[in-house]
RNA sequence: GCACGGAUGUCGGAGCGGUUACGUCGGGGAUUGCAAAUCCUCUUACCUGGGUUCAAAUCCCAGUCCGUGCUCCA
């Protein structure tokens, strides 16, 4: 089944194919490193992280780009704020990023350009936009002339040019500086005393925001690449600048031949914003729950869906990612040296319940695959990965012989790595699923006292003085502590 | 105002012409001294009004409500 996906553009799914043959062209608007990352950045490189594992799956060689803008107004006024230098203050924040994004297991792209390295042929992409009449200088700088170009207008928003020629809902005051029209935006600003700058043919100053995309990728992929990405707010008026920049300077159309946008990250029902105080940082994220969690929550919805992040959907994640978790620990287990048998045919209308399991396992691998064709739906493929995960604790315990059940472990193994782990990236190592868990100094400060009230309790269950054992039970549960019996005997955890 | 999405069971959220989503919650059962954990199992649904069709949650038309964008933003 070909892989299909939803193009921006057409606002439609769409069949897809490469500019040339098996090879992708991905690029997608990285992070303004003006501060630390949050839950939209992760939402917005674990969708495309998922997007570049399927295609490299499903045999693409892709080459991803995704670049920094380390040079803006806002990293100007953090620098400010803080008396930091700006260089300082990119290159810490940059580094934070790798960190967080290592630790969501997010793939690193094939380049990550930075577009102060790009000033160059943004210079020389504005002075050919000026000579074809698209762009003219003013005042405080250089500007896109959007009327000069009014077809391409509202490719990605299907907004007309008609109605934004009466005025964006007069909220353009501000914006407005010495340009002509307040669609036109900045090419090359003219930088303020203190600013950073670079020397142009119009001054001292600094690239505007949108053009930098367009060098950068015009460097990488030339006048036309398969895929462009990026965050859904990011359509306009930055990805609709990017058409008018790069295909009235190529003369080439289209720039990418598929958009792609990703949903939104709302807290509790709200917008994320800093003004209502419920912005979250992944710093911040990573200390309260494993990183793997959220990368769980977050494949778990589809990339374009706007997602609400709550703690109900971070403890549904926990128990569902820790369920795939269990299983594959216990494959993991029974992947002893020894003989290993050859499995028997998957069949799901089969008598034999090992065969018609494996056909059933079988059946949603197949479905797994058909959910990431189809625009790339995570939240499907997951669903395949939960009820596969039932199924393969359902053989994992089946009455075996030896040989039969090494390689049923191994069968398993290979499922989710290959679904879990390779595609959806929410399956730890090996290593760190069989470590020894780290002790918890909360637990060895309490152990002597819980296992003494154990044993007390054993006891008094030996002797069938039940009111006595619920009392310590209760004892153990102000202290945080949630007792298990098992056939071995009696284990705790904290609650 | 314009543009783009969405409206599904207690809830979160798939499906998008005929078939079990998945998970949570709730009911029943197994297990347990009782619980917890685990496993099995059940009920319940497609915003409103028209239309197309043998068949609509799914397609078309109209309406209502909600979200987002139109300004820096993943």
């Amino acid at each position: 089944m070909p892989l299909r996906l939803h193009d921006t553009r057409r606002r439609e799914k769409v069949e897809f194919k490469t500019q040339s043959p098996g090879k992708v062209g991905m690029y997608v608007c990285g992070v303004t490193v003006y501060d630390l990352c949050h839950l939209g950045h992760a939402r917005c490189y674990i969708a495309f992280d998922l997007i570049h594992r399927w295609l490299e799956a499903s045999g693409y060689d892709v080459d991803y780009v995704q670049n920094f803008t380390d040079i803006d107004d806002k990293i100007i006024k953090r620098s400010i704020e803080s008396g930091e230098d700006w260089k300082v203050l990119v290159e810490k924040n940059i580094e934070t990023y790798y960190e967080d994004m290592d630790s969501l297991n997010i793939l690193r792209a094939d380049h990550y350009p930075r577009c102060t390295e790009y000033v160059d042929s943004m210079i020389h992409i504005i002075e050919d936009l000026i000579q074809k009449d698209h762009a003219y200088t003013a005042e405080d700088g250089v500007y896109f002339h959007v009327e000069s170009a009014p077809d391409k207008y509202g490719q990605l928003t299907g907004q007309s040019i008609d109605a934004v020629r009466q005025g964006a809902g007069g909220r353009v005051q501000g914006t407005g500086d010495t340009k002509r029209d307040h669609k036109d935006f900045a090419l090359w600003k003219q930088a303020k005393p203190g600013e950073p700058t670079w020397p142009s043919p119009w001054g001292e100053g600094r690239p505007g925001w949108h053009i930098e995309c367009t060098a950068m990728s015009l460097d990488h992929f030339g006048v036309s690449f398969d895929i462009h990405g990026g965050g859904h707010d990011l359509r306009f008026p930055h990805h609709e600048a990017e058409i008018f920049q790069s295909e009235c300077h190529t003369g080439h159309s289209p720039l990418a031949g598929y958009w792609l946008h990703n949903g939104f990250v709302n807290i509790d029902g709200e917008k994320m914003s800093k003004s209502l105080g419920n912005f979250w940082t992944i710093q911040e994220i990573r200390k309260k729950i494993d990183p793997m969690v959220l990368r769980f929550a977050l494949v778990n919805a589809h990339y374009r869906s706007p997602i609400d992040m709550n703690e109900q959907l971070l403890k549904d994640a926990q128990r569902n990612h820790s369920r795939i978790i269990d299983v594959y620990a216990s494959a993991l287990h029974g992947c002893t040296e020894g003989q290993v048998h050859n499995l028997p045919m998957a069949d799901i209308t089969s008598m034999n319940p090992l065969s018609k399991s494996l056909g059933l396992l079988e059946k949603m691998a197949e479905g797994f695959a058909r959910a990431m064709d189809d625009d790339f739906n995570s939240r499907e493929a997951v669903a395949k990965v939960l009820a596969a995960t039932k199924e393969l604790q359902r053989v994992l315990s089946m009455e075996l012989d030896e040989g039969d059940s090494r390689a049923v472990a191994n069968y398993a193994k290979v499922w989710l790595e290959e679904t879990a782990g390779q595609i959806l990236g929410i399956l730890p190592s090996p290593e760190v699923v069989l470590a020894e868990p780290e002790e918890d100094p909360r637990r060895a400060e309490i152990a002597p006292k819980v296992d003494e009230l154990l044993a007390q309790r054993t006891a008094a269950r030996t002797n069938k003085d039940w009111p006595r054992a619920d009392a310590i039970r209760d004892e153990l549960a102000e202290l945080g502590v949630v007792v298990k019996d098992t056939p071995d005997g009696p284990t705790w955890d904290f609650a």
